[in-house]
DNA sequence: TGCAATATCATTTTT
DNA sequence: TGATATTGCA
């Protein structure tokens, strides 16, 4: 193991003797060099490459970590364990959950499916006689869920109106989920911990399995999380957390900063390494990066030293609206290509999925090479939430939220009169509805057209569920898809032929997808395992890492990754910091870490962009720019006002503004300054 | 019952 | 603005 191009600290940390260990590491301080290198090191040691356990928060984290480790430590790394939390609890699920009365293949249940189910539960709760927020009750349910492992009854009157709800709803909920054999993405932590518990030789199994952890972006661990990883380290407590305080960004989803900042207590005799040199960006940004969050009070204050002093001043940029904004990132996008700086080292980073769509535009319009991270854009569109659907009821009998969404789709006469019937008669014969389908015939009041109809539906999923046992399943779906009439459906359905042909491109790429997992994973591959792959990693459509393309993303999905030129856009109030949901206040010190996460991404340039108005439902607004802007150094930052002198003209986009903005990037300079 | 036209209404972040 | 709930008509 070659240690000699680690600086000491580092090295502490990649040698430290196994055992509890910290590592406090700074944005840019090589973090992931160091959980590398201590794998390598624990390997060079002896250890087996199988005994180690390496968990992340994102399947890219993952897999990235992965690929590093493989370069580092040879083949020999192949067996080293590096998954997800997710992930793995659902591995320790698909062996024990059975234990807990689930079925041997449950189904996870993806926010589509949680928001559906909820939608169902509550309809006749309300609040003040307003319908309720669904997706606020499944905000408020895994709140409550996560809040720990044994529900703790809560004074009266705590927390807001949803988390009251959430707490009658919650055993419905979780009844229901039980019913269908599926479980939550919160379940996938929680229930191996009630495993854990209930059984000590299960959990003696995975502790037999794993001698030694190493947990990454530790400050984002929630309470769950973190029993999961004290259990499975137990007496041997060989556990290596990595992590950095002013990085945690997930306090919504319940992360604890306290597991780390109190790791020790948890782990006495923890042995603490800090790593405060950064070595990735240059010293105006990091500079930027340090007054933005050094205003957050009670943080434990880190002393960040910068390696590379020289470097472009961090750039502020204001345009008119959020067009230009978009036309101007192209254009500067366009410019460093030019120069000869790599596609997939330029990043474009945004507070919402909802900003991405300008950009998207405007780098289309340059022809420019970009993938639009995340975004889950693919699974929520409409189609490929209905293919989906299709596939969960040919797969699992029992989900009645899919059965429900697809049974009149594309129409087919079952219309709500005849549903609510048939949800009736399942509930009080105690059926699934599934069961109630079958039997459509006897089900009293039931208009004899509509039992027909319904039975045909029966028929037809049963039939395809027949095949499914014999002919490979890529070929089920698309003669489920033929028959169904999909095609013509959409077709007519569309405003033109471009929709449609998008549309079924859509659908087109679920099934490459189903039958590329299918030959990937030969004979044994099944519905069940595929849908469970799809909800546990709804980026695998694309194999191969996009190289050669801009990043368009969420601050949240950069987190962790570097770029040598990074845009960061609508610096805004409202955008970031984010407004909050409704009324409830944002949370401001959350919203500056995630700023700074953002400006940490980047290692050459930062840009900050803000457009001085937006239109926002229809109308045109105004612009406050980001609180955080005030809070820049006055060295090393440079702003460009493009709003005075390039007026937007009322009236829809024209091309002339973009024309000018053009016109005025080149003659201001655009990127091309000297050094600070 | 189904479907089209009309009213309403919200707007984070992710596994 | 664009997506979804609701109404009203065939």
């Amino acid at each position: 193991m070659d240690l000699s191009r680690l600086n000491p600290e580092q090295r502490d940390a990649v040698t430290a003797p196994r055992g509890p260990l910290l590592v406090l590491a700074g944005a840019g301080s090589g973090k992931t060099r160091v959980i590398i290198h201590r794998i390598g090191w624990l390997l060079a040691q002896g250890a087996s490459a199988d005994s180690i356990l390496a968990v992340t928060f994102t399947n890219k984290a993952a897999a990235e970590m992965k690929g590093r480790l493989l370069r580092l430590a040879g083949p020999v790394a192949a067996q080293v364990w590096v998954s997800t939390f997710h992930a793995l609890g659902a591995e320790v699920a698909r062996h024990d959950l059975f234990r807990l009365g689930w079925p041997k293949r449950f189904a996870v249940a993806d926010a589509g499916d949680q928001l559906a189910l909820v939608r169902r539960l509550s309809r006749s709760l309300s609040v003040d006689g307003r319908a309720l927020d669904a997706r606020r009750v499944v905000a408020a349910i895994s709140r409550a869920k996560n809040a720990g492992v044994v529900p703790e009854p809560s004074p009266e009157g705590q927390g807001d109106d949803y988390d009251v709800i959430a707490r009658e709803v919650l055993p419905l909920y979780q009844r229901a989920l039980r019913a269908q054999g599926a479980v939550d993405f919160d379940d996938l932590i929680l229930l191996p911990l009630q495993l854990f518990n209930a059984y000590p030789q299960v959990l003696a199994r995975w502790r037999r399995r794993f001698s030694t952890l190493l947990v990454d972006e530790f400050q984002d661990t929630n309470r769950p999380q973190f029993d999961f990883v004290r259990l499975l380290a137990g007496k041997r407590r060989d556990v290596c957390a990595v992590g950095d305080d002013d990085q945690c960004i997930y306090s919504w989803r319940g992360a604890e900063v306290r597991n780390i900042l109190d790791f020790h207590r948890s782990f006495p005799g923890t042995q603490e390494v800090v790593l405060g040199r950064n070595y990735r960006s240059v010293a105006p940004v990091l500079a930027a990066a340090g007054a933005v969050i050094s205003v957050i009070p009670n943080r434990r204050p880190k002393l960040l030293s910068a390696e590379r002093p020289h470097g472009l001043p961090v750039q502020v940029v204001v345009l008119p609206s959020e067009e230009d904004e978009a036309a101007w990132v192209a254009l500067g996008v366009e410019k460093r290509l030019g120069e000869g700086v790599a596609p997939e080292e330029v990043a474009v980073l945004y507070r919402t999925n909802g900003q991405s769509r300008p950009f998207e535009e405007s780098f289309r319009a340059r022809s420019l090479p970009f993938e639009v991270v995340g975004g889950s854009e693919f699974f929520q569109q409409r189609d490929v939430k209905d293919v989906v659907a299709y596939l969960k009821v040919l797969a699992n009998p029992s989900d009645e939220v899919s059965l429900l969404r697809i049974v009149n789709v594309p129409a087919r006469g079952i219309g709500d009169a005849t549903m609510e019937r048939l949800l009736q008669h399942a509930q009080s014969q105690g059926l699934t509805v599934q069961a109630s389908l079958d039997v459509a015939g006897a089900v009293e009041g039931l208009a004899p057209g509509a039992a027909m109809r319904v039975h045909s539906f029966s028929q037809l999923v049963a039939r395809m569920r027949e095949r499914l046992r014999r002919e490979p399943m890529g070929q089920v779906a698309r003669s489920l898809l033929s028959e169904i009439g999909f095609a013509e459906e959409t077709r007519a359905g569309a405003k033109d032929a471009g929709v449609a042909q998008a549309r079924m491109r859509s659908v087109e790429g679920v099934l490459a997808s189903l039958e590329a997992y299918q030959s990937r994973e030969g004979p044994k591959a099944d519905l069940i395992s595929w849908l469970n792959r799809l909800s546990l990693d709804a980026r695998q459509e694309e194999e191969s890492p996009e190289r050669g393309r801009v990043a368009l993303m969420t601050l949240h999905a950069a987190k962790g990754l570097e770029f040598k030129v990074v845009f960061l856009v609508g610096l805004e109030e409202g955008f970031l910091p984010h407004s909050g949901m409704q009324g409830q206040p944002p949370n401001l010190d959350e919203e500056r870490r995630l700023a700074y996460v953002g400006f940490t991404r980047a290692r050459d340039e930062l840009i900050l962009t803000r457009a001085a108005t937006r239109m926002r439902r229809g109308r045109e607004v105004p612009r406050t720019p980001s609180r955080f802007l005030l809070d820049l150094p006055g060295v090393g930052v440079e702003t460009l006002d493009l709003t005075a002198a390039a007026p937007t003209p009322p009236g829809p986009a024209q091309p002339t503004v973009f024309a000018r903005l053009k016109e005025q990037f080149r003659s201001s300079g655009g990127a091309e300054r000297g050094s600070a």
